[in-house]
DNA sequence: GTAGTTGATGTCTGTGACTGACGTCAGTCA
DNA sequence: TGACTGACGTCAGTCACAGACATCAACTAC
């Protein structure tokens, strides 16, 4: 018999999830987490480096999705496209079996502001990241850093409409969708930019 | 003689800034930021809410000149216009005499993630109060948010660059340079989005 | 098979961010 | 003149997090 329980940060994060959608962030400590699962409180903090990263964990897994996506265009692709690609890739991190997760995750972090702050934080830094990866394939900077945000922006309004109840479009349309209307927007200023 | 020396927020404000630029941000507390100005710990946060705050306090300044850009913008303007009038105007937030401050400033921020991470905090619910008053003009929601992200994004890449050693562009300047480059982005998709 | 090593955990102790309750006192205003 | 207010101080408490060190099953080398 093994000494420990397998599989802690697991176990963590599950215990986490449930308990901060009951009594809610504030109102749960990281001893009640741990303790709720068989732990200490020091043993929560060797998985996780902060109370908020254990609703975060994993994040890693979605930019690896972005970076396939960026990586199977094609050469001649404008910085767009590539972000366009990214986007489709990174949905498939997302099934339609994972809704209800992502709700209930998403409930939570709307209702706690320093929550909120780390989900925009893991966001810019994804964004950083896929620029990072833009400039690699030899997109200048300005391009490779608006592209990007952008890419980011439209991931996170997709996002946010995939977990919309009623909303029974897969991620990847919706991602489709809301860049098209980002091209659109863009496309139509009839003034000229003073 | 007054039993206080008046403008507490701003003394503390003063004192943080140099404190962190010269210990570091986790090297300050609370404590002594408040003491080298005469004040208590619990002063301290009865002026900001937590100990970061001390560094983004007036940020709604910047907001209302978002807005005054907004609200400025003919009726028959754009999203995108109006984002380019919101830019503009913000502008003026920030003369060149700024720069200095700007930079130090900045440049502690760049030091600590925590301190990214209430900026980019900021940014976001610039973002989000911009797209409500795009929303209150008319602008359908979608596009709204879109639009006001965007508007955020070129802020933030804008500001970047303004604070950047050896450029003396203003920032209304780059700011327009920046989002002539977005609306340039997305028009050269030459492929279709799958 | 025994000794040494490793890795995940527990224990103990400390620091600092933040909070609530309450006291203080100069200035204000009735 | 006396009640009231607003900005501050004092005190005590909670909790997030971190360093140092101990423990002990499992694995490894010999």
């Amino acid at each position: 018999m093994a000494r420990w329980e397998p599989g802690a940060a697991g176990r963590l994060q599950k215990a986490a999830l449930e308990l901060f959608a009951t009594r809610g962030f504030e109102q749960t400590t990281a001893t009640d987490i741990a303790e709720s699962v068989g732990l200490t409180e020091r043993t929560f903090f060797r998985h996780f480096s902060d109370k908020r990263e254990v609703l975060f964990h994993g994040q890693h897994l979605l930019v690896e999705e972005f970076l396939t996506g960026v990586r199977t265009a094609p050469p001649d692709a404008s910085p767009l496209e590539i972000v366009a690609r990214a986007l489709r890739s990174a949905a498939s991190f997302f099934p339609d079996e994972r809704r209800p997760y992502s709700r209930l995750r998403q409930s939570v972090i709307d209702q706690n502001s320093a929550l909120q702050e780390r989900e925009r934080h893991k966001l810019a830094s994804l964004a950083t990241t896929l620029a990072d990866a833009l400039r690699a394939r030899g997109v200048d900077e300005l391009a490779a850093t608006l592209a990007a945000e952008s890419g980011a922006t439209v991931f996170g309004i997709a996002f946010t409409q995939w977990i919309r109840e009623g909303e029974d479009r897969s991620l990847a349309d919706i991602g489709a969708d809301v860049l098209r209307e980002l091209v659109t927007l863009t496309t139509t200023v009839s003034r000229k930019i003073p």
